[in-house]
RNA sequence: GCCGGAGUGGUGGAACUGGCAGACACAAGGGACUUAAAAUCCCUUGGCACUCAGUGCCGUGCGGGUUCGAGUCCCGCCUCCGGCACCA
């Protein structure tokens, strides 16, 4: 008969091993009721520390990009709670959005079918967030619930919509007719920022077309120079990388502005150049074909008719950014001429398709001799060429260059600036410009401003309305919000707003007539530009936000988030913290005193010929190389697979769901790989393996811990007066794990070393002897809190295990103590001409002679000099002692 | 084209300010326990060679250089990644 185990004994045994079910739950529903993430508004004792985390989208489905974003944020809020600060740590919803209102449309066509009510964006926004925040309660991150904001909400777009009507009584929201950047499929425009490199559109992909539309810009371009001098402040804080992306999108040239004039008409016509040194060898003007001046000129000549069917061909070809990239080199002569300042020459006026109109001027001079660009369209058209700057090695002919001379030179028929070094003498014809009144220095930027208005229904309506008799007229601040209507048909195709009678149909604030309501709704790239400050005193009724709370939490600290947002988030909310402090409402100009930007997750994605991404589950075959697989096939079509290591997508089929991780490991367990092996600022790769390494290491850790509870006596304990050579030892590794993991904290959030300095504390204790149990206890407790910012509930529950009656966030960070660190013997390598060749031993206060000495005698290295006399020694006292023989 | 960043074992990565390259893990191999498996525990693991308890040589993308000493600094390349790019 098979013994048979008590159920008390079963009960015991499950009891001792790690279950994070039993725990995880019961943790953070004590955090709840202690309020531990509850930041005190205006606490003078404690220093603040504000640590955002880019709030999500609420797409109702946690990702692994969430994953590590937050937990990276919620390790460093506990870390600095346990450092004794009064920690500000929000979390809200970026609520409106395209998603909402496709899920809406989507939605309201299957519900009519079925004879039901719709969905309304809304209850749709609302019913994510509820659920992604039962998400994220449960992955243990710590917020101060009691701040929750979410910018669908008209609580909160009310003041999105005043911040709007403040910049647009202070000149810094306008609406112009422009070219901007239409999406087809998303059914709206997108600001320049939202438009990838190859011209699609960072929200779908889909090619972006140019339209001249009337939309409403905040001012932005205003600011540039304002938000490049910024970047001093945030040098150092701030990602360099980050900064760099910035200074590229912001584009700052240096040059000069030439005003030529019309032969014909005597209008002037302004230029920007970045090479003002060759003025003298402008041999043609180009103009943008939009541009006003063509109509002006050509009206009633005889070539009007062929140029502006030339100029129009022009702007309707490649409406696409990419395929403008692509374009050939075109332009039509005006029949006009342009008188050349700095010289009386005058030069035959085009119109190109390569001037744009939104940069400079709109108008470029072009000096074929030292242009690319200018050399190609003047050898295609027959153009002449005229060489101002001499190289000094070789003689430049017009007539046989292949292309054009841009190195540096020295200025020929360039009147005062003959025999000058062009690069030197830069400056000095800006200025000689000036003095003729024919121009000066100028300094242009490629930033633009941020085209705001969305043609689309789930977002912040633009707080205007238009009247026949006034014009467009700002709704009054006491008639805020302008609420989104419910009547809406979201089957009607364009902008659902433009359909709603009740929203578009109004009266004028200042007649009282008949109005239309501006049916624009704003960029979501808007709402986030202040919800940091609205954090700051969420509920505040009469205010965007009250000055006394800004003041005490902003700016923030650390903000965390992911490089996408380097040329889009991070340069609006730049630009609306510098506007608000322009405009009187805040007393800082810089929003974030540090950023860190998290890398991605990555896994294997398939792809077959056939049906394309596939998901790794329907491989066959193949060999197992790591996570991924080799050489498999296709389960449907049995087609070759091949894999590609990629961001997880639902696109490519490579997810991995966070509460299935959850489930399986817990959450500690999760956040614990999460910043396990890689540095977080690195793209990581998702690992089943890697996975289950965290999920051993916790195990043992709980184990050793729990195995010793009984061992480690009173929580109290004193370390005894007397410590052996052991107990010196374990000790002496506590405290280095101790110093090794602040340091990687504080040195830059290296978790992954932090991570393995416990692990190696951790080794070293299983393999101690004989120790005290206070300095036992030293060591698992210095463990225990080591990784509670990482895994909390874990961390709680052994410390609770271990006597201890509060929390663990309530106790503070461990400082090493450098007399424990202290060794009475060093050993140090030995080499001979910068080779390893032995190691010796010596006091731990031993001086330069004595290592030498030591070095000298120790046997291997006499054996290896045989006899021959050291040209030197060299000896860094701590570290090595290096010989040096023939 | 311009401007950045990176390249270290089979893999993720470590290495303070020029001072023992490969910490800590993962994978792999071997062993213990087990009827068996899982789990756990122990050992091995950069490459090559040899007279294999050991010893020697080589080794941080490539080629040079500085230095007693270079993954780290300098010069010249290669590859990959990112940003900007008809911007005057």
């Amino acid at each position: 008969m098979e013994p048979q185990l008590h159920q008390a004994d079963i009960q015991g045994l499950i009891m001792e091993s790690y279950d994070f079910k039993a725990i995880e739950g019961k943790w953070q529903e004590r955090w709840r009721e202690m309020e531990l993430f509850a930041a005190r508004d205006g606490e003078k004792e404690r220093d603040k520390y504000y640590c955002l985390t880019m709030y999500p989208y609420p797409s109702g489905v946690l990702h692994m990009g969430h994953v590590i974003n937050y937990t990276l944020g919620d390790v460093i809020v506990r870390y600095q709670i346990l450092r004794g600060y009064n920690v500000l740590s929000p979390m809200g919803w970026d609520s409106f959005g395209l998603p909402a209102e496709n899920a809406a449309r989507k939605q309201a066509r299957a519900a009519k079918e079925r004879g039901e009510e719709p969905l309304h964006p809304a209850d749709f926004t609302e019913k994510n967030i509820a659920h992604m925040k039962t998400q994220m309660e449960r992955a243990g991150w710590g917020y101060d619930w009691a701040r929750e904001v979410a910018t669908s909400r008209p609580d909160y777009y009310r003041w999105t919509q005043w911040l709007f009507l403040l910049f647009y009584k202070n000149g810094l929201a306008e609406k112009k007719t422009a070219p901007v950047n239409w999406c087809e499929s998303c059914a709206t425009v997108l600001a320049n920022e939202q438009v990838l490199s190859d011209g699609t559109c960072e929200r779908c992909g889909a090619e972006v077309e140019q339209r001249d539309l009337n939309q409403w810009f905040f001012k932005m371009s205003r600011y540039a120079q304002a938000l490049l001098d910024g970047h001093r402040e945030l040098r150092g804080g701030w990602p360099e990388k980050v900064i760099r992306m910035q200074e590229d999108w912001i584009g700052r040239s240096e040059g000069a502005r030439v005003v030529f004039r019309i032969a014909e008409t005597g209008d002037e016509l302004p230029i920007f150049t970045t090479r003002p040194d060759t003025l003298w060898g402008v041999t043609f003007m180009s103009l943008a074909p939009e541009h006003p001046l063509i109509g002006k000129l050509l009206k009633g000549t005889e070539r009007e008719a062929e140029v502006m069917a030339a100029a129009k061909k022009m702007r309707a070809q490649g409406t696409s950014a990419r395929e403008q990239a692509e374009l050939e080199k075109e332009g039509v002569w005006t029949g006009c001429h342009v008188i050349n300042p700095v010289n009386g020459e005058q030069v035959p006026l085009w119109v190109a398709n390569f001037a744009l109109m939104s940069y400079g001027t709109g108008a470029v001079m072009a000096v074929p001799a030292h242009d690319q660009r200018d050399f190609e369209f003047a050898r295609k058209y027959g153009l002449p060429v005229r060489v101002v700057i001499r190289p000094e090695d070789q003689e430049l002919d017009p007539e046989r260059m292949t292309e054009a001379y841009v190195d540096p030179g020295t200025m020929t028929d360039s009147g005062p600036f003959d025999g000058r070094l062009n690069t030197g003498a830069m400056g000095d014809i800006a200025r000689w410009l000036a003095e003729k009144k024919i121009g000066g220095p100028e300094v242009n930027y490629r930033l633009r401003d941020w085209l705001l208005s969305r043609q689309r229904y789930w977002g912040a309506p633009i707080p205007i309305v238009y009247c026949e008799k006034c014009g467009e007229v700002a709704v009054p601040e006491a008639d805020l919000p302008v609420e989104l209507p419910l009547d809406v048909d979201f089957q009607a195709p364009g902008n659902p707003l433009e359909t709603s009678p009740s929203f578009v149909n109004c009266s004028c604030p200042d007649c009282g007539g008949p109005a239309r309501r501006e049916t624009d709704t704003m960029d979501t790239f808007v709402d986030s530009s202040w919800y940091f400050l609205r954090y700051c005193s969420p509920r505040e009724e009469g205010r965007p936000f009250d000055p006394s709370a800004v003041r005490y939490w902003m700016p923030v600290d650390l903000y965390i988030g992911g490089i996408e947002h380097a040329t889009m988030h991070l340069i609006y909310f730049r630009f609306f913290t510098r506007a608000l402090y322009d405009l009187g409402l805040l007393d800082f100009a810089e929003p974030a005193r540090k950023l860190f930007c998290q890398g991605m997750v990555c896994k294997t994605a398939y792809y077959c010929e056939k049906c394309q991404w596939i998901p790794g589950e329907k491989v066959e075959g193949g060999e197992k190389e790591g996570d991924a697989i080799v050489g498999g096939s296709c389960s449907a079509c049995g087609g070759p697979v091949r894999g590609e290591m990629t961001k997880i997508s639902k696109s490519k089929l490579n997810i991995v769901d966070p509460d299935r991780m959850m489930d399986k490991y817990g959450a500690d367990c999760v956040r614990l790989y999460m910043l396990s092996d890689t540095p977080p600022d690195l793209d990581r790769v998702w690992s089943d393996e890697r996975m289950q390494g965290a999920w051993r290491f916790l195990n043992r850790l709980w184990d050793t811990a729990a195995a010793a509870a009984g061992e480690l006596g009173e929580a109290s304990a004193e370390l005894p007066e007397k410590l052996s050579s052991a107990d010196r030892d374990l000790r002496r590794k506590t405290h280095n794990g101790i110093r090794r993991v602040t340091e990687a904290i504080e040195g830059g959030f290296r978790f992954n070393t932090a991570i393995s300095s416990v692990m190696e504390l951790l080794n070293a204790l299983r393999a101690s002897g004989e120790v005290h149990p206070a300095v036992r206890r030293e060591a698992v407790e210095s463990m225990l809190v080591l990784l509670a910012p990482i895994v909390p509930h874990f961390s709680e529950e052994l410390w609770s295990r271990l006597g201890h009656k509060e929390s663990i966030f309530k106790t503070s960070w461990p400082e090493f103590d450098p007399e424990a660190l202290k060794t009475e013997e060093i050993e140090v390598p030995v080499q001979v001409n910068g080779k390893l060749k032995s190691r010796i031993t010596v006091p731990a206060g031993a001086g330069e002679e004595e290592f030498k000495a030591a070095a000298l005698n120790d046997g291997k290295i006499s054996e290896f000099l045989a006899g021959k006399e050291p040209l030197k020694v060299i000896v860094v006292p701590r570290r090595l002692v290096n010989i040096v023989v023939k």
